[in-house]
RNA sequence: CGGGGAGUAGUAUAGUGGUAGUACGCAUGCUUUGGGAGCAUGUGGUCCGAGUCCGAUUCUCGGCUCCCCGACCA
């Protein structure tokens, strides 16, 4: 992608209310645009960073046969009914009316709706254990959202639900999910602590969230540094001794980035998911579902990997690969010739599957545009310019590394073998 | 839902009971190109409503919006 031909442009200035850096830098480059409280647009290094999450599930989900569905987002109110989450949600659910007069329900979550297909769907022992996910956006009348994409009245969540015999199996597909979520946190490189949570208004027998340890976290947990044993300061009465080893625990600040629970047979019962055995006898199924908070992930990972010049993106999820700067020069000559060799370059990285964002953009300064690419954070960038070309050569430098290294335009062949190899720490 | 802060140009900010200023951006021209570069010209603004006053962007009241802390959530 060519930097001119972005559709959005950097500021240099903090946005007045952004207080969290993740908002500050997401709005300061570009990522997102403020319609409401607790209501963005996700603009297109937004929108690629997100899809960017968002693949790297989905095949991790797949390689462990979770299909995928996307369910509505206005859902009749009979469901939520029979649930009897249409009284006991509370204000977040979004209630609405159609022009009929008819009671829907804005998608807060999606119990309901997987359970009336489920109803319709699963009839034996044999189809058991099932997990189907889905991407797909919620709505919540939140009373505070806060911190840019931290909180949100409107996000994409991956929502999982799993379909078991029995008790047993539901721990099996609820380890299989917590296995899965840790090898996912380990790409986007966030460390997310399971701890132990209350259910809530979902109900069920057992629940961890997913915590990340971060400064500017809302939630605070209980860590035990012995044994590693961690619970929310709401299910833990005395917060001051492990439960496990007895030490002393501490208390951390978090950002809760996912949830599991337990749902047993809460919504199966409600909503008649039946299954019949081997001998013809019919049971509740028992069912579980886990979610994570795309947006909410993303900024985290803000949180996380910035420095004063702005976001450090983790390789995996980056908006691109690398950021292509081709610099200017007073002779006009040297100036063609670093747009040939960027433009060059541009072309080879992209057959050989590196994605680039290549900064052709004429009438900005080579500050302007080092400041962008800080900026911006994409983890590795190539600087074409007069000293450059001097040496036969282009700059490489990662971002959130000091270290800046001259490669000769002759061997740029192994470019891409440097942009695979694993980021140091 | 309780507590606190804030709304002035596209963005960030200053100031004043009497003609609203600066910087950045944007537009045009020229000059520039290794850390948000220079000169010139231009563009453009007091959240909404009521009240006090000769006069309100400023004071008072009400509303709306945004941000932060607490409760809840992904």
């Amino acid at each position: 992608m060519k930097q001119s031909q972005l559709f959005t442009k950097t500021t240099k200035e903090t946005p007045r209310g952004a207080t969290f850096i993740s908002h500050q830098l997401f709005l300061r480059g570009g990522f997102i645009f403020r319609h409401a409280s607790g209501i963005y647009t996700l603009l297109p290094l937004g929108l690629m960073v997100l899809r960017k999450i968002e693949n790297l599930i989905r095949k991790e989900f797949e390689e462990i046969g979770i299909q995928e569905v996307r369910m509505s987002i206005l859902h009749p109110a009979e469901l939520w009914k029979k649930t009897g989450r249409w009284d006991t949600a509370g204000k977040e659910l979004w209630k609405i009316k159609s022009r009929n007069e008819e009671d829907l329900v804005l998608a807060m979550t999606h119990e309901e709706t997987i359970s009336a297909i489920a109803a319709n769907t699963v009839r034996s022992e044999n189809e058991l254990p099932m997990i189907v996910n889905q991407f797909q956006t919620k709505i919540r009348d939140e009373e505070r959202p806060r911190g840019g994409l931290l909180r949100l009245r409107e996000f994409i969540m991956q929502d999982a639900y799993s379909f078991d015999k029995d008790e047993e199996n539901l721990d099996k597909s609820f380890k299989k999910m917590v296995e899965v979520y840790n090898k996912i946190f380990k790409r986007i490189e966030l460390i997310a602590i399971p701890v132990k949570a209350s259910t809530g208004l979902m109900g069920g027998s057992d629940s961890y969230e997913f915590m990340v340890l971060a400064e500017s976290g809302e939630d605070r947990i209980a860590i035990c540094p012995k044994c590693n044993f961690a619970a929310n300061l709401e299910v833990l009465k005395n917060a001051e001794k492990c439960p496990q080893c007895g030490t002393e625990m501490k208390i951390k600040r978090t950002i809760e980035v996912a949830h599991a629970f337990k749902l047993g047979t809460k919504y199966s019962k409600a909503m008649n998911i039946l299954y019949e055995d081997k001998k013809g006898k019919k049971h509740f199924v028992q069912m579980g579902c886990y979610g994570i908070g795309l947006e909410r992930a993303m900024a985290t990972i803000v949180e996380i990997y910035h420095d004063e010049k702005g976001i450090i993106w983790p390789k995996e999820i980056a908006p691109f690969d690398v950021h292509l700067l081709s610099l200017g020069s007073k002779n006009e000559a040297i100036k063609e010739k670093i747009q040939m060799t960027s433009e060059k370059l541009y072309q080879e990285l992209q057959e050989v599957k590196i994605e680039v964002l290549y900064d052709d953009r004429k009438e900005k300064s080579a500050g302007e545009k080092f400041a962008d690419a800080d900026l911006i954070g994409i983890p590795l960038r190539i600087v074409v310019s007069e000293k450059t070309l001097k040496e036969d050569s282009v700059e490489i430098k990662k971002r959130g590394e000091k270290e800046i290294q001259l490669i000769k335009l002759s061997d740029l062949k192994n470019l891409s073998d440097f942009i695979s190899s694993p980021a140091s720490d």
